[in-house]
RNA sequence: GCCCCGUUAGCUCAGUGGUAGAGCACUCGCCUUGUAAGCGAGCGGUCGUCCGUUCAAUCCGGACACGGGGCUCCA
């Protein structure tokens, strides 16, 4: 048998022909799932390279290797679906971040029992050690074969047209169709085939391979992910290297469900949602309502240092002026509905920028005020459907911290280069210093955008290069630009690697012109702006919720509601400490004494469970010392400190905005003014 | 909007076709405490709302409200 070279992970070798590039790499001791050929396709173990043939090899715990392995565990769970359900049809099973599904027309909704059982059929199989064997066939022999497959028939049917359906091109996305076989050795040591998926590949080599999996959850979900159509039962899963790798995903879980802002919420008396004023409408209670002012306040001073005038503008409006913005016909659906009161319609708000436009159109305007920046914590309105509203992520009642830069076109890339760099700087004073940026571009093949194709190119121009400058990740989203112009958003990663959509700049060309806003500009023509819409935070609601769930609801010392508990150990030292409570508060730090008849033990306890930074613990020793016992809320402690030297520390940590109280290096911090004496 | 699940004291949750319980919280009393829960007593619920079935419904059925997990959507 002739032999053939192969380039294998970077280096040459000389096999026999007809091996396996399984075997090749088992020669080499290369642990893989599957291989990548030539710069392309990854192939299954099974598969024969040729001569020259460039091999990679894909192991497990990659991002590649983990989705064969998921996709595969997808197989499997469907596999003990139909065992159990003979009459499950199939929809599609790929893999995901973190996981995989797979979807069935089954008679009824699959119970956290149902789940129970097919797990443990998937533990039985991939005991059996399935070999996964690929078979290429012809579209009239696969729909032979799948006749009891509604779904498949039709994803056969759309065999390289259906990019649209996420996840569909894991079943039919090659360029030839193949049919992916189970065989279990059988009891006379053969091979029989137990079950076959109509399926792209690849997979792992047996089922045996998979290391480590869970299910998680059923939902439902619409074939194709189109609502008009039929909805299918849809199984979650999850599926890892090793049990470990499971394990930390799992324990990552459950730090997410720990961190759940609508739990700290609860927890620490931060908002609440009460079934009387409806849903998705928050309510802030006395300390949410401390550090939704705080983060107001500040805001509110970065825009005015940047240049943005404080405006003000009401929460309803006549119907025309929604006319006029060009938002009626696009979203009448998700505004509430009108109220009709003297002859006319009244909306609530769900956009601020028309009666911005109407500030700008209140008088002439000249070349010598652009940019006009006008800034406010818009109140606004948005008859979200029942089931997607969350927390306070996704709310039908928001502030925006919307604000509105009028410029002319030459102004504007600078203008937005300048609110992307005050965003960014913005968003790390709030502790969140890990974003990429995302590209919001018009889909050409939809009616929803309006402008003429120069004016988007050149305005999505002017965003790519803005964003581009930054020197961050910058992702393309076709289609997600609203109609009047592209945006460029900022997603952050929070403190456990989840993504939000934060901040946002739009380009707007079109809504000036629907306004008819001008301006004169230095040759005495009358121009068209443009406006630049942006919004630092998004929503104050969300960022609020991002916050709480990034800091595990342990605000920095200048957000955080109660910055001091002060305890005293015995109820005569309660005078003490009311009394350094009045020089804290002369300080302007937020501070409370515990006077309870609570052990200090217990004070100490609460006063951890509402995450707050400094405790300054007081007994009879430190009345006779003129001294406090600091504890930080991480458990670190000093006794005997001054009480002049913990009130400086304390306001230190405030003016410099540190995540967490540094107690070890209060030199080390920066003093604020009032501090320097 | 669609599918499934849930709703019992302020919170977390038991429980029953014959109108209910625990822990924490809260109130009061005792204790005067040195770094993550001192002891005791008490208060507190038309069992989400409405309509049905039943001699009798917190429990069974339906509708609605609110919440949860997904889908779809997200200016």
């Amino acid at each position: 048998m002739a032999d053939i070279r192969l380039t294998v992970d970077g280096s040459p070798h000389v096999v026999a022909s007809a091996t396996t590039v399984g075997a090749v790499l088992h020669g080499l001791g290369v642990e893989a799932v599957v291989a990548r050929v030539n710069g392309e396709a990854l192939r299954d173990l099974a598969w024969v390279p040729g001569d020259g043939d460039v091999i990679e090899s894909v192991p497990i715990d990659t991002d590649e290797g983990r989705a064969v392995l998921r996709h595969s565990t997808a197989h499997v769970l469907a596999q003990a679906v139909q065992q159990l359900y003979p009459d499950a049809k199939l929809g599609i099973g790929p893999p995901i971040t973190n996981g995989f599904y797979y979807d069935f027309d089954v008679e009824r909704p699959f119970t956290p029992e149902d789940l129970e059982q097919i797990e443990g059929r998937m533990r039985k199989i991939v005991k059996e050690r399935q070999r996964f064997s690929r078979r290429v066939v012809t579209d009239e022999d696969a729909r032979k074969e799948l006749a009891e497959e509604p779904y498949k028939l039709e994803l056969i049917g759309l065999k390289g047209g259906a990019a649209d359906t996420e996840g569909a091109e894991v079943e039919v996305g090659g360029n030839e169709l193949t049919i992916y076989d189970n065989l279990r050795r059988g009891a006379a040591s053969e091979w029989e085939l137990v079950w076959k998926d109509l399926c792209r590949g690849p997979h792992l080599p047996t089922t045996g391979k998979i290391p480590a999996f869970k299910l998680m959850r059923s939902a439902a979900a619409y074939w194709r992910g189109s609502e008009k159509n039929q909805q299918l039962q849809r199984i979650y899963g999850t599926a890892w290297e090793s049990e470990e790798a499971l394990q930390a995903h799992l324990d990552l879980l459950e730090e997410a469900e720990r961190r759940d802002h609508r739990r700290i919420g609860a927890d620490l008396d931060l908002f609440s949602f009460p079934d009387e004023i409806g849903s998705g409408l928050v309510v802030f209670h006395p300390k949410g309502g401390v550090i939704k002012r705080v983060m107001e306040d500040y805001v509110r001073q970065r825009h005015i240092e940047e240049g943005f005038d404080y405006v003000g503008t009401p929460h309803i409006s006549k119907q025309g002026l929604f006319e006029t913005s060009g938002h009626l016909p696009y979203y009448a659906d998700t505004m509430f509905p009108p109220m009709e009161m003297e002859g006319s319609n009244y909306y609530l708000k769900a956009m601020n920028c028309p009666m911005h436009n109407l500030i700008f159109r209140s008088r002439g305007r000249s070349y010598r005020e652009l940019p006009l920046r006008l800034f406010e914590f818009g109140s606004v309105y948005r008859f979200e459907k029942s089931g997607v509203v969350h927390g306070l992520t996704r709310v039908r009642g928001l502030t925006m911290d919307d604000s509105h830069s009028y410029c002319t076109a030459e102004q504007a890339p600078a203008e937005i280069q300048h609110l992307l760099s005050f965003i960014l700087s913005l968003l790390k004073d709030f502790g969140l210093d890990d974003f990429y940026l995302e590209l919001s571009t018009r889909d050409d093949s939809s009616d929803k955008f309006i402008g003429s194709d120069e004016d988007w190119e050149t305005a999505t121009r002017v965003l790519e290069k803005a964003a581009t400058d930054t020197g961050l990740q910058l992702v393309p989203d076709p289609g997600g630009a609203a109609y009047y112009g592209p945006k460029i958003s900022v997603q952050a990663h929070d403190a456990i690697g989840r993504t939000w959509q934060m901040s946002t700049i739009q380009y707007d060309f079109n809504q000036p012109a629907g306004f008819g806003l001008e301006y004169q500009a230095s040759d005495g023509s009358r121009q068209q702006p443009v406006m630049i819409h942006s919004a630092k935070f998004g929503s104050i609601e969300r960022f609020f919720g991002v916050l709480t769930e990034h800091y595990a609801g342990a605000f920095p010392p200048w957000l955080a509601p109660v910055q001091v508990t002060c305890i005293p150990i015995r109820s005569e030292n309660v005078e003490y400490l009311d009394k350094l409570a009045e020089r804290l508060r002369g300080e302007g730090i937020r501070v409370e004494v515990d006077d309870s008849d609570d052990r200090m033990q217990k004070k100490i306890l609460r006063a951890q469970q509402q995450k707050v930074p400094f405790m300054f613990v007081a007994g009879p020793r430190d009345v006779e010392a003129g001294a406090v016992s600091v504890r930080y809320r991480n458990g670190v402690e000093r006794r005997g400190v001054p009480v002049d030297d913990a009130i400086l520390e304390v306001s230190r940590n405030i003016a410099a905005r540190l995540v967490e109280p540094d107690a070890l290096n209060p030199d080390a911090l920066v003093p604020p003014e009032s501090a320097t004496s």
